[in-house]
RNA sequence: GGAGAGAUGGCUGAGUGGUCGAAAGCGCUCCCCUGCUAAGGGAGUAAGGGUGCUUUAAGCCCUUCGAGGGUUCGAAUCCCUCUCUCUCCGCCA
């Protein structure tokens, strides 16, 4: 949520940033609603100072037996104004509502250095990794080299449940737990992050917290209709919620937690995008950094943590370049966000793999997180921060299609090593724990 | 799934209708005392919001005792619904 103070102030200038984003904000209807909100209150609270002033008379008047007559009229006396403050309150209550509803669908406010523009065509390219392999050959997609590896069956996924599924077998679902092991281990080794597990179904409040509602509830699965819980799309969610409604004092920050879980995404808006392989799938496995940070401090960490993600893919010696997302192209909460692209030779082009944000207070205020400088101070809002380090789907892929060679074979990075017995490639048939299995 | 108990300030924990935003203790902050430390003494210590201000004042006021409704002139306290926690039984990975 953006600061009600900065908004209550300038709304207009408000509007002017948000318009960066190409976010319209109803300002006229903000400011009359506003208005009316802060007069109707300023009555109410009068009203209830009268009453609260009248019923300590009545106790002072039975306390003392005084004449009954006097009581008589007091009593008849509040109970006329009650009936107003009955009006008042509900009054009160359904601007409130309007007004916190219109709150939560604000998106947060940019930072300086977001670059103006808001196609994918605008996001800024700040640095590249690696090197892009240049096959002598024509390469083989992911599906391809999955199916020769037989290791990949998107057939036997739909059966199952529908498209945008897969089913992995023998080393390549090896792999895919070798990946995540790998991030997780390096993360809290290299970093220090501490590993959490969380639960994988979360409610409204946790959604609303991070931002993803009230408006994005389509791209969520729900779960229901006995419990109102949903599917989560990120460790994001959880995660980040460990600090709802918590203080924390300032030498217990920065937090720096790493989490490996499902996502699961509707993908509701994306028919006919990425229909082929495991890009866009419902389910996928991602391993989640997430920090907390004291305000001043979030810039530096928003960069440490993208170093972070980096890193994993200079591990895995996979080609990637880094973005700087444009003002159209940064998430609803955002205030800046950085993209990591690896390189996918299939399409021979970058696709996003990990995607690193600085939300400043934004979360903050929604999840009612703080901290405390020292025993004397205010409390304060948060810096919330996470990227993904990394996706864990599309670094499986992003390894086959670099690594592979012409009869299909895909070698493996020597990070992995020691997480699949020492295998050092993979090839149909091959790379299989028993031979005749 | 069955039976019961509970949810109060950073923590523990009193409080069953009228100066209760809330006793007491712990913790924390400041001060005093004491070569240092320890012990001791004193004071202070919830959050959010409105008004004021036109600048981040004082003061005044409102709200909040798990959440939401209700009864009442008045609710932490009585009633209803929900959520969560704990204990016992059953079941279960």
């Amino acid at each position: 949520m953006i600061d009600i103070k900065l908004l209550r102030q300038d709304p207009g200038g408000v509007a002017a940033q948000l318009a960066r984003r190409g976010f319209r904000m109803d300002v006229d209807w903000y400011v009359s609603q506003e208005a009316e909100r802060r007069s109707l209150q300023t009555r109410l609270e009068d009203l209830r100072k009268h009453r609260n002033e009248g019923s300590r008379r009545v106790g002072e008047l039975k306390a003392l037996e005084s004449p009954a007559e006097e009581l008589r009229v007091q009593l008849e006396k509040l109970t006329h104004l009650d009936r107003e403050l009955v009006d008042a309150e509900q009054a009160f209550r359904k601007l409130s509502a309007g007004l916190e509803a219109f709150c939560l669908t604000l998106p947060n406010l940019l930072d300086a250095t977001v670059p103006e523009g808001m196609e994918e065509g605008a996001n800024q390219e700040l640095r590249r990794w690696g090197h892009v392999p240049d096959f002598a050959f024509k390469p083989r997609d992911h599906v391809e080299l999955g199916e020769m590896i037989q290791g990949m069956d998107f057939s036997a996924a739909s059966v199952i449940t529908g498209a945008r599924f897969v089913v992995l077998r023998g080393i390549l679902a090896r792999l895919q737990r070798a990946l995540t092991a790998f991030m997780l281990d390096w993360h809290v080794r290299e970093y220090g992050y501490e590993e959490i597990y969380v639960p994988h179904l979360v409610n409204r409040q946790s959604l609303t917290g991070t931002g993803q509602l009230p408006k994005f509830e389509s791209d969520l699965f729900r779960v229901g209709p006995d419990v109102d819980w949903f599917l989560i799309p990120t460790a994001e969610v959880p995660v980040t919620n460990l600090a709802r409604d918590h203080v924390f004092s300032g030498s217990e920050l920065p937090k720096q937690w790493v989490a490996h879980t499902p996502c699961y995404r509707s993908e509701a808006g994306s028919y006919g995008k990425d229909l082929k392989g495991m890009i866009r799938q419902h389910q996928f496995e991602k391993v989640e950094l997430v920090q907390i940070t004291i305000p001043g401090e979030s810039s530096q960490a928003h960069e440490r943590l993208v170093g972070h993600a980096e890193s994993v893919l200079v591990q895995l010696e996979l080609p990637y370049r880094v973005m700087l997302l444009c003002a159209g192209d940064t998430g609803f909460a955002s205030a800046k966000t950085y993209d990591l692209e690896v390189w996918l030779p299939s399409q021979k082009r970058y696709r996003e793999i990990s995607s690193c944000s600085n939300f400043r207070d934004f979360q903050a205020r929604r999840l009612n997180a703080r901290w405390r400088q020292d025993a004397k101070s205010k409390p304060d809002w948060v810096h919330t921060l996470n990227g993904s380090g990394l996706a864990v789907g599309r670094t499986l892929l992003a390894l086959l299609e670099n690594r592979q060679d012409e009869s299909g074979k895909v070698s493996l990075p020597s990070c992995l090593q020691s997480y699949l017995g020492g295998i050092r490639e993979i090839r149909g048939g091959v790379g299989r724990e028993h031979p005749n299995g």
